[in-house]
DNA sequence: GCAGACCTGATCGTATACAATCTGCGATGA
DNA sequence: TCATCGCAGATTGTATACGATCAGGTCTGC
């Protein structure tokens, strides 16, 4: 009760209070502050957020609903720890949905959309500039998420949605080279094929993104980095 | 507290009961026992099923996520009904999905699996010939997931479970035949291209199914029809 | 007679209390 | 010294209690 987040969103829609600490997990996984195999006591998110733990648990079930967190019965909650198993699962997935759904958005996008997309890029570029490598990470996935918005099929962002984030925790786990993201140029040509309304070029770059982004990855465990529960979630 | 469900699976391996709650309501909607619109009020479910609300809350919200019910703030929880674009996109993530996922299982198709997938289709025409629509229903949808799990993809498996399962809503919201299901048929054929492994076939065939499926909704809403809870959920 | 405000009953949102279970440490004996 | 047993503390699973919010009906004033 002494020092808690602000309270996050209080001019947000809902007093659903779960979905404020859902967002603010999920952040600080996608950022990284929060590592694979973190546990995440009740008691101690509750206290962070000056929630109780009704509001914690139910945070917690969405998640590990979405694969984020994994829930072991009478243990806790921890932070994901995929398998390489299931990091070749995620990115088959993606380049199972995401390559289409570029093409559909290449052949909906509006130039508001493309004005989007564009700052959004700037943003990308910005935080890697100024070495946020945790913010770059994060905004480069919304990005994906942003074509899936395009594509104008929520069912499918929902899913792509999960992707990303598990995504996240693959990347902190399996990714091999210090530079964090070279991708910059795959985005750049996907929005220059919806620029030029290309839908076919669109799906073949989101394909060959895809599959560069999953031949960087090495399927070996790196060492995970266990650290503070309350200094991820506070220190912004 | 005087008449409540028989407990479920009492050697299930979890204790938590929310499962069990949300395996009874998932079944209950894909036998059509609860249609969609009706109310479950949390006092209710809790009574039917002996927990307190704490479980039925948590249940809900899980079949929330799967956008089975539709939470709406300060008003309770209602089985979901699809609009028009929902059901659009349902289908159209189902022929994104499942296609690829049939040529895939087809290729790693053991003979225990055809074997599992022939006894699953027999029990499929026994309840259409004993006009147990209901569960003819589930099973049909039953045999998508198997194809899923044949192709050994849990990730994707978890996608078209959730979609199989909205399936099931849109066809009773838009689905105009009273024969319920004709496509017997295509699940043969189904099963003959994965016992040729013939991976193309079965791409081309499932891809056929479900526009089939989709082409015959019609969508304008029929009339939901709104039972009583207990009744739905006890009587089986 | 009708429209709008008020009240009431019911239902949900959240917090707290209690019971069940697990983990870690220390005592005990071989 | 090492392994095993048992207890204490902590953490989770579930139930219940209380306050907040909303829908529907009733009553009053025009």
């Amino acid at each position: 009760m002494t020092d808690q987040i602000p309270t996050a969103r209080q001019e947000g829609k809902r007093a659903t209070r779960a979905r404020d600490v859902v967002e603010h997990l999920t952040r600080a996984i996608h950022e990284r502050r929060l590592g694979p195999g973190m546990k995440l006591s009740e008691d101690e998110v509750g206290e962070i957020f000056g929630v109780s733990r009704t509001i914690v648990r139910a945070a917690l079930q969405q998640l590990a609903h979405d694969s984020l967190v994994a829930i072991e019965p009478h243990r806790g909650a921890f932070v994901a720890q995929p398998t390489v198993r299931e990091a070749r699962e995620v990115f088959e997935a993606r380049a199972l949905l995401e390559p289409r759904t570029a093409r559909s958005a290449a052949l909906r996008a509006t130039p508001r959309d493309i004005g989007l997309l564009k700052r959004h890029m700037d943003q990308e570029h910005e935080a890697l500039a100024a070495g946020q490598n945790g913010l770059a990470l994060r905004l480069s996935g919304q990005f994906h998420l942003e074509i899936a918005r395009i594509a104008d099929q929520a069912t499918i962002e929902g899913f792509i949605a999960q992707l990303v984030s598990r995504s996240s925790l693959v990347i902190a786990l399996y990714w091999r080279r210090p530079q964090a993201m070279c991708e910059s140029h795959a985005h750049h040509a996907l929005m220059r094929a919806m620029e030029d309304r290309d839908g076919d070029r669109a799906e073949e770059v989101m394909k060959g993104h895809l599959l560069d982004l999953l031949s960087l990855l090495d399927l070996q465990d790196p060492v995970p980095v266990p650290q503070s529960l309350k200094e991820a979630l506070t220190g912004r």
